[in-house]
DNA sequence: AGCACGTTCACGTGGCGTGAGGGTCC
DNA sequence: AGGACCCTCACGCCACGTGAACGTGC
């Protein structure tokens, strides 16, 4: 996940290449917050994978969608919401589910030991 | 909830008024299908209360967001989503709690008719 | 010294709002 | 017959991408 995916690597113009845009064009995009690259120590901006397949995903909403940026913005933001809600849905349904699981065999060990010696415990 | 704000009422120049927008600029937003007002025989869009209010909300995205008209729709979807997704969220903790609290009171019935008569249970 | 970087400004294109023209319904 | 509706076309403005100019770092 968190591996050097996010390594600062290429600057401006390798970035540029990779996904086909204008050098500009990226520099447009930072100042409008949709990318955050690096930069070196002589103020050089350096873009990480990550960077660059963010950037990917903003030439296909732009490109293709047909979005401006403030809406790239704002739909990069609600899908990354939408995301951890599903998530978090998920992990409930998980959750649930093993406490239940949990009450269960709680109580079942409990019914264990209290059982009458004699009769064995009819079960549906 | 279903009431009649989605009575068809005001006609397109009520409409435009209401909101203080270009009549024509409401028959563009039908075009791209951000508001669908229904119809008289005659063909004359009628408008609803819940459309002017989604008219206002239009409004908001384009003028105040910055919003293009691709964005306002699909903002409009992803919001409707993201509701949905929080509602489900929501009923989802109810139903666990619910479900733990009717499991508990099931195995206390249980415990009670298998309980022998003599030593009381301990519990921790 | 040279090249790619940095920023700022200028231009072209396209989306969107607004208006006008012409036809249709009450 | 008049007025508001319908639709289509035309114009203006602004956002965005692209390029040029000029300065700076390696």
């Amino acid at each position: 996940m968190t591996d050097d995916n996010d390594r600062p690597r290429y600057m401006i113009s390798v970035a540029a290449e990779l996904v086909g845009m204008h050098p500009q064009t990226l520099r447009i995009y930072e100042q409008k917050g949709l990318v955050r690259p690096k930069r070196t120590a002589g103020n050089t901006r350096l873009y990480s994978d990550s960077d660059v397949e963010r950037l990917r995903l903003i030439q296909q909403l732009t490109s293709e969608v047909g979005l401006n940026l403030v809406g790239v913005a704002r739909v990069l933001h609600m899908e990354d919401e939408l995301r951890r809600l599903r998530r978090r849905l998920e992990r409930m349904e998980h959750e649930m589910r093993r406490s239940l699981e949990e009450v269960h065999r709680s109580y079942r060990r409990d019914l264990v030991l209290y059982q009458p010696p004699k009769p064995p415990i009819s079960r549906n």
